[in-house]
RNA sequence: GCGCAUGUGGCGUAAUUGGUAGCCGUGCCAGACUUAGGAUCUGGUGCCGAAAGGCGUGGGGGUUCGAGUCCCUCCAUGCGCACCA
C-alpha cells in the first residue's frame, strides 16, 4: 500500500475481527482472568457524541493491553435501555418506546463498531430484553422474600425470620443502629401470639421486615412526569431528568430496603480503590453520625417524645424541644385551643413543597403546643414546639433544642424568644448574642456531672448517664433513606406481584418474565392510574398460571431505571443463561470487576444501588464477592466548544423599509470585541451603508455614524461547530446552512471570519455536537482514540477541540514510513538493532506498561511519538524493532498495527501477541551529564562517569571555568553530590 | 457554610515523585521542495533584556544544599453535599 490509507485499514480489520471472533471470550481456568467494564449507556436518540467514548476508549486501551499480558480479559458493552427519554417521546410522537430503542441501539453499535473496540458483542445485555429483566424481576423477589438479620449483620430468607417469630416470638428488636426503620415499632409478642396471628397479620409484620416492601410513604412526586422519583433523582427541589418540579406527596408505594446496608455501604468504602472525592460522596450521602437517642416525658401524657443528637453532651443546655409537622404523636400533644392553632400551622407547613422549603431555608416558623417535656436530669418543664425546621424524614422526627450550641436551634429561639442557655465555656472572642457556639471543643459548665469535662469525654459520660438512667441509648444514626422502587410509567421492568385480597403476592418464579403488556397510549388512566393500567389483559390467573384478562390485579407500577443496571455486571459472564440469573462457573470464575469506567454522575445512583444488590446477593450465597468493583475510574466530562457569529441588527435613517430586505450581515468576532472603538464602528457603518445603496440607489436610507454614541448593535448566534475551523468560519457552508443566510455579506479581519467560543455543556441545541464519527471519516478511529487519550489525564473534564489532532495523525502517517517508502515498497529489514534502537524502543516498552497500568493513557502518546521519530533520526527499519513498537502501540490504535502486523508476515491477531518484555540493560548509561548548581542556581553542566565518585569528580568541577566564575573565587562550604542526579554547591 | 478536586508558555499538556521546569503536540516565526495551494521536511519559539544576565509553576510565608512537588496561610475555578440535630 503506497500511503497509510485509514478507511481502507479500518475496514478491512474490523471485518476481519467479527469473521474470526477475535474478541470472543470464554472462562479459561488456565489464565488469569481480567474483567474491564465501562458503564453502559442509555441509548439516547441524539447517538453517541466525542465525549462518551474517552471512557470507552481508555478501558478499551486497558482490556487489549491485559490481553497482551496474558490475561483472559472480560470485555462486554449493552445497553441501559429502559428509561424515561423513550417513554417521553413516545407519548409525544405515539410511536412504541421499544422501537425508538431498537433504532437508537443501532444507531449506537453502529457508531461504536467505527470506532474498533474489542468488545464481545456476543455478551450483549439489554435491560429491556425479557430474556434479561426476567432476571431483575427474579431478584426482586428474592429481596421481597429476605430480611435483614441484625445479629447476623447480613440479609436471609423471610421464613428463618418467621420460624423464629413461631419458636420464640418477638421482642423487640436490637435496634443499637437506628437506620430510618429496618424494623417497625411492634409491639412485643410471644411465640404464642404470632400463631394465632391471622395470615394478613403476619403478613402485616414480616412486611416491615422485608428488603422490598411495599410502605405509605411521602415520596418525590413529579406531575409533569407523572411519576414518583427517589432521592438521587432530584437535584434542588426539581427532577434531574427534565428539571420538573417535585412535590411532597404520601402515597403507597414499593421500596428497597437498602437502609439496611447503610452501615456496610458505608465501611467497606475503606477496601475500594475508587477516587477519594467519589467516596465522600457517597460517605455524605449515607451521612453517619453517631450519638444518642434520649425520650422526654411529656407532662401529664402517657407517652414521651424521643430525639436523637449528636451532643448529648449538651443536655443540660436544652431550653425547648422541637418536632417536625409531620410527627406522629403530635395531634396527642395538643390540647383545647392549641389544637386548631397548631394543626392549621402544620397544615400550612406541610404544604409547602420540598423546593420552597429549600428555597427559605432562612424564613423562620413554627408554633407553641402547649405541651411541656420534662428534663430527664433537671426535672425542669420544657416547651414543646413545633418547627419546619425539623425534617420527618431524619432521626426521629424531634430535636432537642440546645439553643447555645447549634446554630438552628439558636436562630430559633432567637426568633421566638427562648431562652439560650451556654453549657460549653464560650472563648472571650466569640458573641453568643450573635451567634451560637457550634464547635465541638471547651469545657463543660452548668451541666452538673459533666462540669469541667472535654466536650469530648462529657458525650462520652452523658451518654452513660442516659443508658444508666433508662433515658435511651447510644445510637448511630444514617441520613441514606430506603429507595422508593415503583415508577408510575410504562418503560420499565414490571414488578412480578399480584394482589391478592389486597396481599402482595409474588409471580411464581418459573412463570417470569412478567411481561410488559402492549397498550394504547403511554399515558396515565384518566383516573390517574399509571399507563399499566391502561392494559386489557392485566390479572394474574393464578389456576392456569399466566396473565390473563380475569383473576388478580397485577401490579401496575414499574421498576426504576437503576434496576436493571444494578446487576448487569454479573449478567456479562453468562449473558444467555436461562436458568440462571448467573451460572456458577462464571460467577466464581470471572468474580467481579476489575477496571470499571463510568461517570462520577452515577456516585449516589447506580454506584450505591449496585452495591447494595451485589451485598445482597452476596449473602444470600449467590454470588462469591460483595462489592461490584475494586477499581473505579470516573472519566472527565467533554464539553462542549460553541461558536459564534455576530449578527448585525439593522437601524438606519430615513424611510420605513422591512429590515428583511436588507441581506444578513455578520460581523467577524475580532471586531466585535473593539466594537467601542470608534474606527471600527465606522468601518461596520461604511459597510452597512455600501449596502444599503446597493438595495436603494437614490440614497434615502443610510446609517448615520454617531461616533461619541455607537449605533451599531449585533446578536451573536450559535453557529454550528461543524462548520469551522480553528475558529474561521467555512463560509460557503455557512451560506448554505439556513435559506435566509444565502445571500450573507460578512465584514472579515484579514480577510477571514473569525468566530467566537465558549465552552458548554456538549448539546444539539447549542450546535457545538462533535460525532466521533466526523473525525473517524476524517482521520480514522486510531487518529480518534490516540487523540481523545492525548487530550490529557482521563478524570480531567475538558472541552472538546481538534487543536492537535493533526500531530497525533501525522505520527501514525510517519508510523507508516518506517514500514513503507513513498512508492509503497516495503522498507523493512531483518538488520540486528543497535544499541541506541534497543535503547530507545526498551525505554517505550517501560513507559507504556508502566503508564496503563497506571492508568495515565495520555503520558504515552508523547512516548510512542518521541520513539517513531528516533527511529526515523536514526533511519532504523528493522523488523525487530518495528515489531515491538507495533505491540506497544496495540492497545491505542488496533487498526494500524494489525496492518501493519501482517506487513510483518504475521498471519495471526496481534491482539494475541505478547507485551514485550521490558530488559533494563538496554537503558543503562555508563556517563551521565550532570546539572552543575551553585547556591541551587544551575550554572553548567559536566559530563562524567556514572561510576565516579565525589572524590573523583570535585576537583574537575571546581577547576571548571563557568563554576570558577561563578564561585568568585570563593570556596564552596559544602559540595552535595547525588549520583547521577545533580552537583550541587553552597558558597 | 462544610467536603473534595484543580491552578505550570498563546493553547492542550509533561516533569524520573524532593534533584537541569516546560518533554510531546499545537499555534506562531524563518527557511527548503513546489507554478501555486496542500502535503512533506529543517531550524527557532516561557517572559524581560541589545547583551551580560535577571525573572518564572495562582499570591504570601516556611522547611531544605535544593521545592511545580513537602508544610502553613490566603485567593481563584470546578464538582458534591447542605435546616441531617
Amino acid at each position: 500500500m503506497k500511503e497509510y490509507n485509514f478507511t481502507e485499514i479500518e475496514q478491512k480489520w474490523q471485518n476481519n475481527w467479527r469473521a474470526q471472533q477475535v474478541y470472543k471470550v470464554t472462562e479459561n481456568p488456565n489464565k488469569p482472568k481480567c474483567y474491564v467494564l465501562s458503564m453502559f449507556p442509555y441509548p439516547s436518540g441524539a447517538g453517541l457524541h466525542v465525549g462518551h467514548p474517552l471512557g470507552y476508549i481508555a478501558s478499551d486501551i486497558y482490556a487489549r493491553y491485559k490481553r497482551l499480558k496474558g490475561f483472559n480479559v472480560l470485555h462486554p458493552m449493552g445497553y441501559d435501555s429502559f428509561g424515561l427519554p423513550a417513554e417521553q417521546y413516545a407519548i409525544q410522537t405515539g410511536q412504541h418506546p421499544a422501537v425508538t430503542t431498537e433504532n437508537n441501539i443501532a444507531r449506537y453499535r453502529e457508531q461504536l463498531d467505527k470506532i474498533g473496540f474489542s468488545y464481545d458483542w456476543d455478551r450483549e445485555v439489554r435491560t429491556s430484553n425479557p430474556e434479561y429483566y426476567k432476571w431483575t424481576q427474579w431478584i426482586f423477589i428474592e429481596l421481597y422474600n429476605s430480611w435483614y438479620n441484625p445479629n447476623t449483620d447480613k440479609a436471609e430468607p423471610i421464613d428463618t425470620l418467621a420460624k423464629q417469630f413461631s419458636a420464640s416470638g418477638f421482642c423487640g428488636v436490637d435496634d443499637s443502629v437506628l437506620t430510618g426503620g429496618v424494623e417497625l415499632d411492634f409491639p412485643p409478642f410471644t411465640a404464642q401470639d404470632w400463631n394465632n396471628f391471622s395470615e394478613e397479620k403476619r403478613e402485616e409484620v414480616l412486611s416491615g421486615f422485608r428488603l422490598a416492601y411495599l410502605s405509605e410513604a411521602y415520596v418525590n412526586w413529579c406531575p409533569q412526569l407523572g411519576t414518583v422519583l427517589s432521592n438521587d433523582e432530584v437535584k434542588d427541589g426539581v427532577s434531574e431528568r427534565g428539571g420538573y418540579p417535585v412535590e411532597r406527596k404520601l402515597m403507597k408505594q414499593w421500596s428497597m430496603r437498602i437502609t439496611a446496608y447503610a452501615a456496610r455501604l458505608l465501611n467497606d468504602l475503606e477496601g475500594l480503590d475508587w477516587t477519594e472525592s467519589l467516596k465522600e460522596t457517597q460517605r455524605n450521602w449515607i451521612g453517619k453520625s453517631q450519638g444518642a437517642s434520649v425520650h422526654f416525658n411529656v407532662q401529664d401524657k402517657p407517652f414521651d417524645i424521643e430525639v436523637f443528637t449528636t451532643r448529648p453532651d449538651t443536655i443540660f443546655g436544652v431550653s425547648f424541644i422541637a418536632v417536625a409537622p409531620e410527627y406522629e404523636f403530635l395531634p396527642d400533644l395538643l390540647e383545647g385551643d392549641y389544637v386548631d392553632d397548631v394543626m392549621q400551622y402544620v397544615e400550612q407547613a406541610k404544604n409547602r413543597s420540598e423546593r420552597d422549603r429549600m428555597a427559605d431555608v432562612k424564613r423562620i416558623s413554627g408554633a407553641f403546643t402547649g405541651a411541656y417535656a420534662i428534663h430527664p436530669f433537671t426535672g425542669k418543664e420544657v416547651p414543646i414546639w413545633v418547627a419546619d425546621y425539623v425534617l420527618a424524614g431524619y432521626g426521629t422526627g424531634a430535636v432537642m433544642g440546645v439553643s447555645a450550641h447549634d446554630s438552628r436551634d439558636f436562630a430559633f429561639a432567637k426568633h421566638f424568644n427562648l431562652p439560650i442557655l451556654p453549657v460549653v465555656k464560650i472563648p472571650a472572642e466569640h458573641d453568643l448574642n450573635t451567634a451560637s457556639y457550634d464547635a465541638k471543643e471547651g469545657q463543660l459548665t452548668n451541666s452538673d456531672f459533666l462540669n469541667g469535662l472535654d466536650v469530648k469525654d462529657a458525650i462520652k459520660k452523658a451518654i452513660e448517664y442516659i443508658e444508666k438512667g433508662g433515658h435511651g441509648k447510644g445510637k448511630t444514626n444514617f441520613r441514606l433513606r430506603d429507595a422508593i422502587f415503583g415508577r408510575q410509567r410504562y418503560w420499565g421492568e414490571p414488578i412480578p406481584v399480584y394482589y391478592k385480597n389486597g396481599m402482595p403476592q409474588c409471580i411464581p418464579a418459573d412463570k417470569l418474565p412478567l411481561v410488559l403488556p402492549e397498550i394504547d397510549k403511554f399515558l396515565p388512566t384518566e383516573d390517574g392510574e399509571p399507563p399499566l393500567a391502561r392494559a386489557e389483559k392485566w390479572m394474574w390467573n393464578e389456576s392456569k398460571g399466566c396473565v390473563d384478562s380475569e383473576g388478580y390485579p397485577i401490579e401496575t407500577t414499574t421498576m426504576p431505571g437503576w434496576a436493571g443496571s444494578s446487576w448487569y455486571f454479573l449478567r456479562y459472564m453468562d449473558p444467555k443463561n436461562n436458568t440462571d440469573f448467573v451460572g456458577q462457573d462464571a460467577v466464581n470464575y470471572w468474580r467481579n470487576v476489575d477496571l470499571y469506567m463510568g461517570g462520577s454522575e452515577h456516585a449516589t445512583g447506580h454506584l450505591l444501588y449496585v452495591r447494595f444488590w451485589t451485598k445482597f446477593l452476596y449473602d444470600r450465597g449467590f454470588i462469591p464477592e460483595n462489592e461490584p468493583a475494586q477499581k473505579l475510574i470516573n472519566q472527565g466530562m467533554i464539553q462542549g466548544r460553541s461558536n459564534f457569529v455576530y449578527r448585525f441588527i439593522w437601524s438606519y435613517m430615513g424611510g420605513n423599509s422591512d429590515v428583511e430586505e436588507f441581506p444578513p450581515l455578520f460581523i467577524s468576532s475580532g471586531l466585535i470585541q473593539k466594537i467601542d472603538n470608534p474606527e471600527i464602528q465606522s468601518l461596520i457603518i461604511t459597510k452597512a451603508n455600501s449596502i444599503i445603496k446597493r438595495f436603494d440607489p437614490k440614497g434615502s436610507l443610510m446609517m448615520i455614524p454617531v461616533l461619541d454614541n455607537p449605533i451599531v448593535k449585533y446578536r451573536s448566534l450559535h453557529v454550528d461547530v461543524n462548520m469551522v475551523n480553528n475558529d474561521i468560519l467555512d463560509i460557503k457552508a455557512f451560506m448554505a446552512w439556513r435559506e435566509d443566510f444565502k445571500n450573507a455579506e460578512f465584514i472579515f479581519e484579514d480577510g477571514k471570519y473569525i468566530c467566537g467560543s465558549e465552552v458548554e455543556k456538549m448539546s444539539k441545541s447549542k450546535h457545538n455536537v462533535v460525532t466521533p464519527d466526523n473525525i473517524v471519516a476524517d482521520y480514522g478511529a486510531d487518529t480518534l482514540r490516540l487523540y481523545e487519550m492525548f487530550l490529557g489525564p482521563l478524570e480531567q473534564s475538558k472541552p472538546w477541540s481538534t487543536q492537535g489532532i493533526e500531530g497525533v495523525h501525522r505520527f501514525l502517517k510517519k508510523l507508516w514510513r518506517l514500514f513503507y517508502d513513498a512508492e509503497g515498497n516495503v522498507i523493512v529489514t531483518k538488520e540486528a538493532a543497535d544499541k541506541k534502537e534497543l535503547k530507545s524502543v526498551h525505554k517505550l516498552i517501560k513507559k507504556v506498561g508502566e503508564d496503563i497500568e497506571h492508568f495515565s493513557f495520555n503520558t504515552s502518546v508523547p512516548a510512542f511519538m518521541i520513539c517513531v521519530n528516533e527511529l526515523m533520526d536514526l533511519k532504523c527499519n528493522k523488523h525487530e524493532i518495528l515489531e515491538n513498537i507495533l505491540i506497544c502501540l496495540h492497545p491505542y490504535a488496533p487498526h494500524i498495527t494489525e496492518e501493519l502486523w501482517a506487513t510483518l508476515g504475521h498471519s495471526g491477531s496481534i491482539a494475541d501477541a505478547q507485551f514485550p518484555v521490558f530488559n533494563a540493560e538496554y537503558l543503562v548509561e555508563d556517563s551521565f551529564s550532570y546539572p552543575v548548581s551553585i547556591n541551587g542556581k544551575h550554572r553548567t553542566n559536566i559530563e562524567f562517569s556514572l561510576n565516579a565518585t565525589q572524590a573523583e569528580i570535585e576537583p574537575v568541577v571546581l577547576a571548571d571555568e563557568l563554576v570558577q566564575k561563578w564561585l568568585e573565587g570563593k570556596t564552596p562550604k559544602k559540595i552535595i553530590f547525588v549520583k547521577g542526579k545533580i552537583i550541587n554547591m553552597v558558597v
